[in-house]
DNA sequence: ACAAATGTTCCTGG
DNA sequence: CCCAGGAACATTTG
């Protein structure tokens, strides 16, 4: 899926199709998406959203935040969620996607489909109240943002683990949005091996860390994300990062610095890509 | 046939 | 509590 680049990315798409319109009625395909274990729990789910308004589309980490009148949707799109949209004139001769599971019904005869080939992804309705608890009980990270991401809170939560800095930055608790791809991306460029166990970086390359972190995400969002697969933002255009990518998906390449062959392990379960020259084991 | 693929969460060990 | 590893979710692709 998309990591924090891709979802920025569908989030904008998503305020030019959808903002401002409303919800007439959903259907739902497979229950699981929206957390629903029955056909009952469907219709609660679809009966809260009926005659809601997206106000605007937000975004925290990987999870899209539709702002309704009344209440918040939260999306996550895993690993292929995707949104497709459906103008009216465009719905004339429309065929439901194989992978279609949820579909919004919107008032002004137009249509916004999820998609997911995979159905990893997820849905949930959380109360206006309750959206600083829903993150807080995810432990979710502070945005990879000069703003919000402090360097010594960041090294102060390092100094603790005792994993390869690769796992910890991928579970969104030290910092939200980075995946597989850009954790990658953000180790080649910090020059730092993705097994080195976070505890045992160094003060100048915590530092020399958090702005790579920053830098590439910036990068990333400025280029609308990377197209890797099958991704596509809700306007159905690709990303161009892909062309900047140094590590990820380049194993048995040379690396662009120096030459020497980048690497593929695993690591945590996760493909993981580096160049052995320019990010020793310490 | 098998492995791997942009993610998260839960469980079982030590 | 910390950490590692694996599984589950489900499908497609090489």
């Amino acid at each position: 899926m998309p990591e924090l680049p891709e979802v920025n990315s569908v989030m904008m798409g998503l305020n030019q199709l959808v903002k401002g319109k409303t919800i007439r009625d959903v259907l739902i395909d497979w229950p699981r998406i929206v957390g629903a274990e029955s056909p009952i729990e469907c219709e609660e789910f679809v009966a809260q959203l009926k005659g809601q308004t997206i106000l605007e589309i937000g975004r925290r980490g990987k999870y899209l935040i539709f702002y309704l009148s009344d209440l918040f949707l939260i999306s996550h799109l895993r690993m292929e969620g995707k949104y497709c949209y459906f103008s009216s004139e465009k719905l004339t001769n429309y065929t439901r996607n194989k992978h279609t599971h949820v579909r919004f019904i919107l008032t002004d005869g137009s249509q916004l489909d999820y998609e997911d080939v995979r159905k990893f992804g997820r849905m949930e309705i959380v109360a206006k109240n309750q959206l600083q608890e829903f993150f807080e009980q995810k432990q979710l990270g502070p945005e990879p943002i000069v703003e919000e991401f402090h360097l010594q809170e960041f090294a102060k939560k390092l100094s603790k683990i005792k994993r390869p800095i690769k796992t910890v930055l991928l579970e969104q608790k030290v910092v939200a949005g980075l995946g597989n791809i850009y954790v990658d991306e953000v180790l080649f460029r910090a020059r730092i091996h993705p097994s080195t166990f976070a505890n045992q970086l160094s003060e100048s390359e915590i530092n020399i860390l958090h702005l790579a972190i920053m830098k590439v995400i910036e990068e990333a969002v400025a280029a609308g994300g990377s197209s890797i697969r099958t991704y596509r933002n809700s306007l159905g255009e690709a990303g161009k990062f892909q062309q900047n990518l140094k590590v990820y998906g380049r194993a048995g390449q040379p690396c662009e610095l120096c030459g020497v062959t980048i690497k593929k392990i695993k690591l945590g379960q996760r493909g993981t890509h580096f160049c052995p020259n320019c990010q020793p084991i310490k």
